[in-house]
DNA sequence: TAAAAGATACATATTATATGTATCTTAAAT
DNA sequence: ATTTAAGATACATATAATATGTATCTTTTA
């Protein structure tokens, strides 16, 4: 047939961007609970993957990534552990989904000039709703996520 | 720990709105081939799949739901098929986007009132990053994604 | 009534995701 | 200096989501 497609999501679903994984709940959720440490303290991976529940070594990695892109800082060692290496205020809830959710890949065309076909039309459609939910997204930082009351109580707790 | 969070994805990832399957992929591909087809034709399951090398079966589904939102009509019997029911200017993409993402569930809060932790309030700034996505992939309907030369064209090659 | 089409059900395969095990490196406490 | 506790790294396995395959049923019309 004249009008083949040969692949619509292979083209659109950018490294499965929107395919929000509990790789980016854990990473959130691990950004919170930093958040609410009291100032100078640290945590650790032990810490977090036993309270939450979860894998320890998902969050290694998560929080190797965290600290690779200097959101949080990583200390090894006796006594080590990690902390946010920014305000809550200035962290921000987009930005955190795109690097979470690493596998983003811009796709280019395979053979320019293409973006005549249907599936190329989509394409840019899809990026345009993809940057749509993404912005959506960076109107909100980490401390938009904690409560008021929970912020000067927990600072008090430890 | 105090501010323990049970699942973040579980509350966000509302039936994997996002994560555009090849079933939507598919869905798409056959409205642009109906789309594409001269007035009065039917397609068969058949002639789509071996086109696109696609599963047979999983196009079989995919028909049967657009027919029974009556985007397309669908004919059993010799010298049946399908096609659209409605004009490719009516039928708008984001639509089809959450008609053929249809593991969307509206997930309710477990036990109200509950909107006060960060998961909760991650929930409701997810959910208006998503209706973002739809509200931009609303603007385009399947008319838009052919293409000028196309339109005319095809309707006199068969 | 035979053939061609969609409808339906279920089994299997594939892929993506998540977890587990092991070991290495670093740094502080002893 | 040595031990210990922490993150870094690599790779293997398990689980779950997705996609495909096989079979059969129902409908319609030539």
């Amino acid at each position: 047939m004249y009008h083949l497609i040969v692949s619509i999501i292979g083209q659109i679903n950018q490294g499965h961007l929107m395919q929000l994984t509990r790789y980016t709940d854990y990473g959130l959720r691990t950004l919170i609970y930093l958040a609410l440490l009291p100032a100078g303290h640290k945590a650790s991976i032990d810490e977090i993957s036993q309270t939450y529940e979860i894998s320890r070594n998902n969050l290694n990695k998560i929080v190797h990534q965290l600290g690779k892109a200097k959101v949080i800082q990583t200390q090894r060692g006796k006594g080590g552990g990690m902390f946010l290496n920014q305000a809550p205020e200035q962290i921000n809830i987009g930005d955190m989904v795109l690097l979470l959710e690493n596998t983003m890949r811009v796709v280019e065309c395979d053979k320019p000039p293409c973006c005549i076909s249907p599936a190329c039309k989509l394409k840019g459609i899809f990026a345009d709703a993809t940057q749509a939910f993404v912005t959506s997204l960076q109107a909100y930082y980490l401390s938009d996520l904690l409560l008021e009351e929970q912020k000067p109580l927990l600072r008090i707790l430890v």
